[in-house]
DNA sequence: AGTGTAATGTTATACTATATCATTAGTTTG
DNA sequence: CAAACTAATGATATAGTATAACATTACACT
């Protein structure tokens, strides 16, 4: 399915930055090709350490955060605001088209799933945010879900408690 | 719609705490009336602010923390992760039927609006996961939006740019 | 009253993010 | 080509968010 390898991204960034009048400097492509590279949430400053292992010259998480925000504006990264991690975006193509990133977000190891969902499933939901004066604004959807694996072993433990709510102080 | 008052909030609350083996102490019981009058997302530290200007003895921002973990652990507040804040849950009841939380979140003003959704609205999103060996958790849903009166002030600045995506540094 | 556990107090510290100003590197224009 | 402009980064400081760890208090149950 995904098949698309490092250059492919760098050439896309490129192709935004050029219609956008930004730029793909030195820096921007190194983060891509590390985001490419690890291909699993991260937070910024495990980004800086990434970087700084993989990239000669080193970086600072200000430029990080920097980054970071630039490409997520050219939306090449996902900002995964329920577990404050980012990560690269499995199918910029989509971003044309009319879809909307679904991620499945393992509680349990946070492993991740990005699938590019038709923009009509989440219709019914800005149906009601237009019956209440909203209107949406293209946000990505977040769904808190336990991956295969992980089922299995909470199964083993502790069935029944699938959502980690239980009241507690820990 | 919301006709409900803080008692109402503070006698569900004691309920899920017997029904728990948990306690609705003084200072979970003052933090409940806190959000239920701001009413507003609020992060946890202006949420210690609020408290400590509201009630007569102070608190620290750790205990907010472990109170705002143990109130949403009971699904009474709700952490916003798109914008970092928390805020009282508008339909505690809902929890027992089949319903989730979905949020209009104005990403201009802040404003917010809670709707309780049927779940069946997202079993598209989770038939999604199931297809990629994920079971949704019961998650909420946060809706990047614009609210009513926003839009028109976006309207009439900048017609075009409704989600703050282009590419920029600042 | 004594024991066990839940909850909070207290202090310290880790982690996340942005503000600010200086500098560098391209781009444009004369 | 040099001057002027702007985008991007470097560097330092600081704000904001969250948790670790241990002490203490408060309640619950024999």
């Amino acid at each position: 399915m995904n098949t698309m390898d490092a250059r492919d991204f760098i050439q896309i960034a490129k192709d935004i930055c050029e219609n956008t009048g930004s730029r793909l400097t030195e820096t921007r492509q190194h983060m891509l090709e590390v985001l490419f590279t690890v291909d699993t949430p991260k937070s910024a400053y495990e980004l800086t350490d990434d970087y700084n292992r993989l990239v000669n010259s080193p970086i600072m998480a200000m430029s990080v955060y920097r980054i970071l925000n630039f490409l997520a504006s050219i939306r090449l990264v996902h900002h995964l605001h329920s577990i404050n991690k980012y990560i690269i975006c499995k199918h910029p193509i989509a971003s044309s088209e009319n879809q909307v990133p679904l991620f499945l977000i393992c509680t349990s190891c946070q492993q991740i799933e990005e699938v590019a969902i038709a923009a009509d499933l989440i219709h019914a939901l800005s149906d009601h945010a237009e019956s209440r004066g909203f209107i949406s604004a293209g946000s990505q959807i977040e769904l808190n879900s336990l991956c295969k694996k992980c089922q299995s072993i909470i199964h083993q433990h502790s069935p029944g408690d699938l959502n980690g709510q239980n009241p507690t102080n820990k």
